[in-house]
DNA sequence: TATTGTTATACTCTATAACTATA
DNA sequence: TATAGTTATAGAGTATAACAATA
């Protein structure tokens, strides 16, 4: 419960004034980015997964064999990035590089079976929050059409 | 311009299969993040500003006056946090801390001439940004129909 | 020459705990 | 006891430059 007092001498503790960037893109991209992870963090505490890793993983499985380099541009991260991200997940036994026949240079990513197992966990968390942001949204229609102007605006 | 070879030893360059993520908003806005941060900072470029100090900065500017920890929590910044980005803030001449008569613990916060000044000319960036914004969208009613529901997921 | 993975470095943003001086 | 500002620390994410091995 808040104090109300009658007389103020210096700041009285109205609240503020926001309609300068309520109406921003800009404002409101920052704020709701800082909410995202932290809700994606709550859902997927069981798998101890960020953002990022979770859609290395997912990439991983439906794209095995690829090259470091590849995974890394199709989500948009940077090799030089991306390297100790990997060691990361391969410290946890959740991946494995693998020499190419053909070209020394490369290692092809896989999922290791405790990272198969773990991504089906995390995909379970990850229907979760997609249900809750579909129940936010207010249904499918407004999901996608979340979606699709998300994809207007940067894709 | 891609090479195209007829046969392939193990890895062949075909494009990734994203179907299992392109549909997930936890990605797709992953992704959007890192797209806005890399366009604000292009259209801030002129007031070398990033989008929290520009939110900092519009904030003042319409509550001048108060305290940290108010324009801090309204913009959904942790006091610790704050306390670095208003000494970066304070070293660039943009913003003052002053004392507050009856209370000594607290700082109250003003935009000084040249941070007005500065605050101006961001105006203009930000409303190039959200130019670029509207187009990409296709019209203020598809802009309120995004921000309607970025604030139903993170409001 | 170009590419792949790597190292090193720096900066932003965030989170947490604890301190200080005030109230 | 509680609050305002602060300090310290840690971790994620990103950006850039450069290097070795290999193509």
């Amino acid at each position: 419960m808040e104090k109300i007092s009658e007389t103020y001498d210096t700041c009285p503790s109205e609240a503020l004034n926001v309609s300068a960037i309520s109406q921003s893109v800009a404002h409101q991209l920052r704020r709701a980015h800082g909410q995202f992870i932290q809700r994606f963090l709550h859902y997927f505490s069981v798998v101890n997964l960020r953002p990022t890793e979770y859609s290395v993983l997912a990439m991983i499985a439906e794209n095995p064999g690829r090259k470091q380099s590849e995974i890394a541009a199709v989500l948009g991260i940077q090799r030089a990035n991306f390297v100790s991200l990997m060691n990361d997940l391969e410290e946890r036994c959740l991946t494995e590089r693998r020499n190419v026949p053909n070209d020394r240079r490369s290692h092809a990513l896989y999922l290791t079976p405790s990272g198969e197992s773990l991504l089906n966990e995390a995909r379970r968390a990850e229907a979760d929050f997609e249900a809750d942001c579909l129940e936010r949204l207010g249904g499918m229609r407004a999901r996608d059409q979340f979606l699709a102007l998300l994809a207007r605006l940067f894709g």
